[in-house]
RNA sequence: GUCUCCUUCGUCUAGUGGUUAGGACACCGGGUUUUCAUCCCGGCAACAGGGGUUCGACUCCCCUAGGAGAUGCCA
C-alpha cells in the first residue's frame, strides 16, 4: 500500500460522481467503528443507508472505521457481522465481500492517508503540531474555566518557522498533523434533507488534528480520503455529525476534491429527550436479540424512526422498505425510541410468524430458562402462547406451570369472588370427576361439561375454571386451560387439585 | 460560553395555503372470551409563543422561547 499510487486502489484518482447525474450510480457507506457494541441508532444509520442504495439500485458498502488502535475491540468486530447477519442486511463491497476498493479495513488504508496529509502539508493547507497532550489537556482546563469565548487549540504551531520546527522536532519526534482552518470566509453546502447549511470559517474547529502522532488518522481525515477514494455518492449518516461536515467541506476543498452529497439523520432519542444510550434501556442489537425481539420487528420499527410511508401504512418487510423507500419522506426532527411499540411490532410478528420457525427461534429461550420440555410439548405448547408473546423472552415464564410444582399461591387464591373456601372445596371436588379424559375431548366437549358442572354447583363456569386454574397453573393468568391440562397430563393435574384442596381444608383448619 | 440543527396529540407520524388537522402505539371505556392475551367498537389527546405575507395560514418569512447536538491525537 503506497498511497495514491498504490495498487489495489486509487486514492488520488478517484472518479467523482457525475453532475446531475448522481442517482444514476449511487454508492453509500456505513462506516461504524470496532470499539463497543452495534447500537441501535447505528443499525438505523446502517439501515437508510442500506435502503436508500437498494431502492436507488445503488452499492452499499461496510467499512470499518480502525483507526483508534486504543479503543479496538475485535468482539465488536464480530458484533458488526454477527448483527448484519441477523438482520439478514448484506453489503455489496466490505470486508469479507471484496470490491474494488479494498481494503475496507481503514486500519490497512493507512499510507494513503499519511500520503494525504502530506499533501495538504505541501499544499499549505495543514501542518505540524508538536504540542504535546498535557499541553492541550490544561488549554482545555484553563478555557472551560475562564469561560472564554474561543475553545479548541490555541494554533501555537500554525506558523512556525523552518527552525522552530527543527528544534521542537528534537524535542518532540512525533509531531500530529493539524488542518489549517480558513479563518475567513464560510464553509457551505447543500443537505439532501436540511437545506443549505453555512457555518463562518471562523467557527469551525480551531486546526482539528488529522493525522495522530501514531500517524494513523483522525475520523475527519480518513472519512473523506476514504469517501473520495471509494466513490461515495452519499453520505447519510446522524445529525451528530453536522457540526464537522464544515470541516469536511474544507478539507474537500482543500484537496480540490468533489463532495457527496451529504443527508444528515435525524438522531435517535431517549424518553427524556437526550441522545438514546444504556440508561433508556436496551440500546446495543444484541440485548434486543436476547430479549426476544424477531429482526424483522426491528427493522420495521427502526425503519419507522424518522422516516414514514404514508399516512397509514406501517407494516414493511425489509424487501417491501428496499422498494418503498425515499429520501424525500425523511423526518428532521429527532424521534424517541418507543420501547412499547417496538413491543407492539414484536408481537405482531409473533403472531404471524411460522410455527416451525416460532418454535426453532424459541427454544434457546426457554432452554436457557431451565425449563426441561420437549420439542413435541413446545409445538403442542406454541399455540397456547403465541398469542400471548410480545418478546420470546416471555416464553419461560408462560411455560413455567409445566415444570415442577406450579408457582407457589396462597390458598385465597383459590376462592373466587363471592365464594368461600369451602364452596370452593366442593368445586374442585366436582372437577376432579371431569379430569378423566379430558386430554381425549375436545375443548367444546370439555366445555360442556363444566358448565354442567358449574349449573350443578348453582354457579358459574368462570368460578369453577378460576379455582382449577390456579390449582394447575399457580396463577389467575395462564393460557387456556384445557390446552394446558392436557400438556401437563391429566394425572399431574389431578395431584395438584389434591394439592389445592389440601390447601383449602387446612384453611378452614 | 460559542456554533449548528430541530419544534403537529404523552410517543412515532400524515399533512406541502382553504381538512371536522388523519393514522398508529400508549392510556381510558365497552363488546367477544374459561383467566390473560388476541380480536372488534368507542373515547381522550396536538399544530410552542409572537409578529408578519396573504382573501385565507399547521403549511411561506422573521423574532422569541424551548430542546438537542457539536465544541478531543473518539468516532
Amino acid at each position: 500500500m503506497t498511497g495514491s499510487s498504490g495498487a489495489g486502489y486509487n486514492a488520488a484518482e478517484g472518479i467523482p460522481p457525475k453532475k446531475g447525474n448522481r442517482f444514476m450510480n449511487v454508492r453509500v457507506r456505513y462506516a461504524p467503528s470496532p470499539t463497543g457494541l452495534q447500537h441501535i441508532g447505528g443499525i438505523r444509520t446502517a439501515l437508510f443507508n442500506y435502503l436508500f442504495a437498494r431502492s436507488l439500485g445503488g452499492k452499499f458498502i461496510l467499512r470499518i472505521e480502525d483507526t483508534d488502535r486504543e479503543r479496538f475491540d475485535s468482539t465488536a468486530l464480530q458484533d458488526i457481522y454477527d448483527s448484519f447477519a441477523w438482520l439478514g442486511i448484506r453489503w455489496d463491497e466490505g470486508p469479507d465481500q471484496d470490491g474494488p476498493h479494498s481494503p475496507y479495513f481503514q486500519s490497512e488504508r493507512q499510507a494513503s492517508y499519511v500520503a494525504a496529509a502530506h499533501e495538504l502539508l505541501e499544499k499549505g493547507h495543514a501542518y505540524e503540531c508538536f504540542c504535546t497532550s498535557d499541553r492541550l489537556e490544561s488549554l482545555r482546563a484553563e478555557q472551560s474555566e475562564g469561560k472564554s469565548a474561543a475553545l479548541g487549540y490555541d494554533r501555537r504551531c500554525r506558523d512556525l518557522t523552518d527552525e522552530d520546527r527543527a528544534q521542537l522536532r528534537r524535542e518532540n519526534p512525533h509531531p500530529v498533523v493539524r488542518f489549517k482552518t480558513p479563518l475567513e470566509g464560510d464553509a457551505v453546502f447543500e443537505d439532501m434533507l436540511l437545506g443549505r447549511v453555512k457555518r463562518k470559517n471562523k467557527d469551525i474547529s480551531p486546526d482539528p488534528v488529522l493525522l495522530k502522532s501514531d500517524r494513523f488518522p483522525t475520523y475527519h481525515l480518513a472519512n473523506v480520503v476514504d469517501d473520495h477514494s471509494m466513490e461515495i455518492s452519499h453520505v447519510l449518516r446522524a445529525q451528530e455529525w453536522l457540526p464537522s461536515t464544515a470541516l469536511h467541506i474544507l478539507l474537500y476543498r482543500a484537496f480540490d476534491w468533489e463532495m457527496p452529497v451529504f443527508c444528515h439523520l435525524p438522531m435517535v432519542m431517549g424518553k427524556d429527550g437526550q441522545k438514546l444510550s444504556k440508561r433508556h434501556g436496551a440500546t446495543s442489537l444484541i440485548e434486543f436479540r436476547r430479549r426476544g425481539y424477531l429482526p424483522e420487528a426491528v427493522i420495521n420499527y427502526v425503519a419507522l424512526l424518522g422516516w414514514a410511508y404514508d399516512d397509514s401504512r406501517e407494516f414493511f418487510t425489509l424487501e417491501e422498505l428496499e422498494k418503498f423507500f425515499d429520501a424525500n419522506k425523511l423526518n428532521k426532527a429527532p424521534a424517541v425510541f418507543d420501547y412499547t411499540k417496538l413491543d407492539w411490532f414484536n408481537g405482531n410478528y409473533i403472531r404471524e410468524c411460522d410455527d416451525t420457525r416460532l418454535l426453532k427461534l424459541m427454544t434457546p429461550f426457554v432452554e436457557d430458562a431451565g425449563i426441561r420440555a420437549t420439542a413435541e410439548q413446545l409445538q403442542q405448547a406454541l399455540p397456547l402462547i403465541k398469542e400471548r408473546m410480545k418478546r420470546l423472552e416471555e416464553a419461560p415464564e408462560l411455560l413455567g406451570f409445566l415444570v415442577g410444582a406450579p408457582a407457589d399461591y396462597p390458598a385465597e387464591e383459590l376462592i373466587p369472588k363471592k365464594m368461600d373456601a369451602s364452596h370452593t372445596i366442593r368445586v374442585l371436588e366436582g372437577v376432579v370427576g371431569l379430569l378423566d379424559g379430558l386430554s381425549a375431548r375436545s375443548d367444546e366437549e370439555n366445555e360442556e361439561r363444566f358448565r354442567a358442572l358449574a349449573e350443578q354447583l348453582d354457579t358459574k363456569l368462570g368460578n369453577v375454571l378460576m379455582p382449577l386454574r390456579v390449582a394447575v397453573t399457580g396463577s389467575k393468568v395462564s393460557p387456556p386451560l384445557f390446552g394446558s391440562i392436557r400438556l401437563l397430563g391429566e394425572e399431574q393435574a389431578r395431584l395438584r387439585v389434591h394439592a389445592a384442596l389440601q390447601k383449602l381444608k387446612s384453611m378452614l383448619g
